[in-house]
DNA sequence: GAGTCGTTAATTGTCTTACATTTGGATGGA
DNA sequence: TCCATCCAAATGTAAGACAATTAACGACTC
């Protein structure tokens, strides 16, 4: 016979279930109530399975559900073996990005967000940073945002390649202001626009203007001169939108 | 005989799973790559449980495992009933706020961010804002903000209303700028601030002050006014920056 | 003929039981 | 003391059954 050794908590947690919605949802929704609310702390091993379907009145694969629900959120992480069980994960920055990412990816490919919208929040946000940036940045920023540069002005690198670097440069630029936070959130903001503009064909012409731009970013940055580095974003911005409504319209005619 | 009558693209899917990761989420993956890169599209019905399991030769409940590991992220939503099963859901930009705002509250609050840096965060994000919400809110907005404003006056409002009411006001300002991508981003910096924000005990005299501040803000953006609108909100920064430190030191008092 | 009501089939939701796999610890012998 | 072996606990997977829900079909009545 299960010993259904509980804590105190888990005794306490509300347990009774409505009939009219699902389950595993209701279940899911009790324990992410306890990780947010604290009553759940990072690492803390969650009752097995079985112990689970006890307290809840439900079968195994009902609660499972709930706790795939939970992993899909990185809420909590499983592991098997004779130690193993459920654990309230610790949300990492950069787990927190992929999630950030595909998200944002997601609702700009499945809401129609034309180009000048989302390029229009990227760069607002990004300017954003500038200030910061050109303060605090440390040579290391700098160094990969040159580095970048360079890749940018390889001959040999395809469109895909350019916009990865580009995404690259523009990264290191956010993380110069030396905000976790920052970071994060505008992670979502660069990363997501790559797919469209990975629609666009960068000409020789038009990579080494932006090279030239991205140039002068990175010396007002080094230079410490915030308001400098947003002008240059800002004119970044106008030949990215320009670029873009070239290509819409050469697309237009040719269709026609 | 189940008839397994399934379209080309299910066909063509890959499904032959290894054996060293869990399989429900190697179904899942290639579920979600099928929608992200657009096999799948918005509304199209997967095949049920039953010619899933078929397919990827497992079990229905580790199909269904999968399943719930999409639903958790608004992929997909379920059915019951005769013309039921599982859709592709288009990602509505509330459900991603919804999302954001979870994650980036967990993330502060477990990687133990000072206030200072998600505060600082939060300001630099909305004051990026101010130029396009100068220029192109509506009416409506500025209302909802003097609301917001008249609501903060009452003398019988709690701190958790206060700062409802102040996240109120900050998102109308955000909606302002016109831009679903900038709000959607905005959305999760300003909401995961508020549980740090509730720790503040406001006094009559700062809630006098941080509603000057507000109604200075709606004045300058009622008269189209960006860099003063930006200049208030570098104010009630700081303001909101001395505040919590005289709440952290008075704490720090009282524990010596 | 039209509307209403029951039936039916399809599908998800849940339960039960069983077995496989993994992993740490206990046990026992060299 | 160290090593190999076994054991127990836990998650992962499978199979089958039943419940609940829902739309479509068909029959029946007005």
């Amino acid at each position: 016979m299960p010993q259904l050794q509980l804590s105190d908590k888990w005794f306490l947690m509300k347990t009774d279930l409505e009939t009219s919605r699902e389950l595993s949802v209701q279940i899911a929704e009790a324990i992410r109530n306890a990780i947010i609310n604290g009553t759940l702390i990072v690492d803390e091993r969650l009752p097995s399975e079985s112990e689970l379907s006890e307290k809840f009145n439900v079968s195994r694969p009902t609660v499972r559900e709930a706790l795939k629900r939970l992993a899909a959120q990185n809420l909590i992480r499983t592991q098997r073996g004779a130690t193993g069980g459920a654990f309230v994960n610790r949300l990492r920055f950069e787990d927190a990005y992929d999630q950030q990412i595909t998200t944002s990816t997601l609702l700009l490919s499945m809401n129609e967000v034309d180009f000048e919208t989302a390029c229009e929040a990227r760069f607002t946000l990004e300017r954003a940073c500038a200030p910061l940036s050109a303060k605090r940045r440390t040579g290391d920023h700098l160094a990969s945002m040159r580095a970048e540069i360079h890749r940018q002005g390889q001959p040999g690198l395809s469109d895909e390649g350019f916009c990865a670097s580009d995404v690259a440069f523009h990264r290191a630029l956010v993380d110069g202001a030396g905000n976790p936070v920052l970071s994060y959130q505008l992670a979502g903001a660069i990363e997501a626009i790559e797919p469209l503009m990975n629609m666009i064909t960068f000409s020789a012409r038009s990579r080494e203007q932006i090279v030239a731009l991205h140039t002068r970013i990175t010396d007002a940055l080094e230079a410490g001169d915030g308001p400098s580095v947003e002008a240059a974003l800002h004119d970044l911005e106008k030949y990215t939108q320009n670029l873009a409504r070239d290509v819409i319209a050469k697309r237009q005619n040719k269709r026609d």
